[in-house]
DNA sequence: CGAGGACTTGATGACGGTCAATCCGTGTGG
DNA sequence: CCACACGGATTGACCGTCATCAAGTCCTCG
């Protein structure tokens, strides 16, 4: 999911440097102003003095290792996760065993909403590359939001835009076809990566075909059909994982008016 | 959607009393307190101490008759609209003119959710029969929500539900058969009614069998032929639009693991 | 270098969409 | 009050799309 498949991913966090002059925690102090995710985060719009109060609400960062969970369905929720670097996918486990992927968030996504209303994870977040997280420890955010009403603004859009997400994922797999999912699909992941600074051209997808084809309701066999229908006609070219959008006006009419809604928060 | 067809509605609006002894508004006062929405609505839990100061809020009621719209797309978001009784559909109609069904909210949903991220709504609300909603101004929920913690967390867990109950949805349409689509929302809509205080046993299907089939991605024939089978197998009864449950616990099987999860906050 | 998983491609069949005819309930107008 | 018209619902026939099964190739990782 990172643009060009290489280790980019590592050089994005050390750009972030850490500022000096704070009490010390024993933790690497982080201070939300100089976060690369500002503009992305739940920080947006929010003035520098009321950025610098709330610095000290995010007490700690993760790392997740490729294959490792950030947290699993049924754990006790805590806190909320912006995505540093790196990519997930969010899935539930059937009782049967199989996987059902909810979602691939990236950088500058939020994990962990659909536990506020429960208490519980309802989905496990696996990590498809190695990556980075903050932790945003839930009750502490609500307690600034009543202090400072754009932050608390800015949450609620953010729940808001993933209903509307949501539905517009429902809307997508009950009046598209499976090429034009696909083609939907790729659309939606190129807004977001150009949305957060990388390339919408190209980029590498980092999930299986399984496991798009469970997010998108379609066999395995059916989105790799559909990939090398959209490449024989010179829409995409796909070597591996490594994808290439050619003709974007032309997968954007593949995917029709159904193309999903942008993330607006 | 309202059991037994006829107009229980009616009495339940009138079964709450106008309290007297409060600064006339030109308008009905209302009082929190006395709504029988009590436990469905955003005040659950709250103190009768903190309810008292939040009676203030509901400015005004409002009432739809069946086929009008409460908020149509692309209106001005300035409120939410808790339902008192009657049901709605909320839909978004295609640039085609098709219509694609989101959701049948009825008595305790809570309507508007999705205008939140972009101050405009994104769907139409259009009253399956005559309806009564609470209207309460948005602004003013945050700003009260910011004094009183618990309307705040209540509040977020409504909205948290809402996304839980969307991926729900999505992963219905991924994983189940027609038949099984059919029986689970039959399953859910009568877990929402008996929750609510109607009977889960025997209630009225308000919405067409094309609107069923729009929600479901399904057409409005396999709908119908979905019912019939169930019908055949005696799990259901289904006099036009009159609808009997006669065998839950079967009901729920062919439903299957992907039950709707039920609405928790 | 070997094994296992991921991916591609083809053949087959089932599920559900579409088209069509019919029935029925509701509401309207003579 | 009845007749008619219209939309909703049911049922059947046919067909297309996509899931499933299968075989084979290619990476990746140990």
């Amino acid at each position: 999911m990172t643009p060009g498949g290489d280790r980019a991913t590592r050089t994005a966090a050390a750009a972030d440097p850490v500022p000096a002059g704070r009490p010390a925690t024993g933790i690497p102090p982080i201070n939300c102003l100089d976060c690369s995710l500002q503009s992305l985060c739940l920080v947006e719009g929010l003035n520098p003095q009321d950025l610098d109060q709330l610095s000290g609400m995010v007490s700690t960062r993760r790392r997740v290792l490729r294959g490792a969970a950030l947290f699993r369905a049924g754990d006790r929720f805590e806190a909320v996760y912006p995505i540093r670097f790196g990519s997930f996918k969010s899935r539930v486990l059937t009782p049967d065993g199989r996987e059902q992927i909810i979602d691939f968030p990236i950088r500058g996504d939020l994990l962990g909403f659909d536990a506020v209303s429960s208490n519980r994870f309802q989905s496990d977040a696996i990590a498809l590359e190695d990556a980075e997280v903050c932790v945003i420890p839930f009750e502490e955010l609500e307690a600034i939001g009543r202090r400072f009403a754009p932050l608390q603004q800015r949450l609620h859009r953010v729940l808001s835009a993933e209903i509307v997400r949501d539905q517009g994922q429902v809307m997508m797999l009950g009046t598209l076809g499976a090429e034009e999912r696909v083609a939907a699909f790729l659309v939606n992941l190129s807004a977001r990566l150009k949305q957060r600074g990388f390339s919408p051209r190209e980029f590498v997808l980092r999930m299986t075909r399984r496991e798009v084809g469970s997010y998108l309701a379609l066999s395995l066999e059916t989105v790799s059909r559909a990939l090398s229908k959209l490449q024989e006609r010179g829409v995409i070219r796909l070597a591996l994982k490594q994808l290439t959008i050619l003709d974007d006006a032309r997968l954007r009419t593949i995917a029709g008016a159904a193309c999903a809604p942008q993330p607006s928060p």
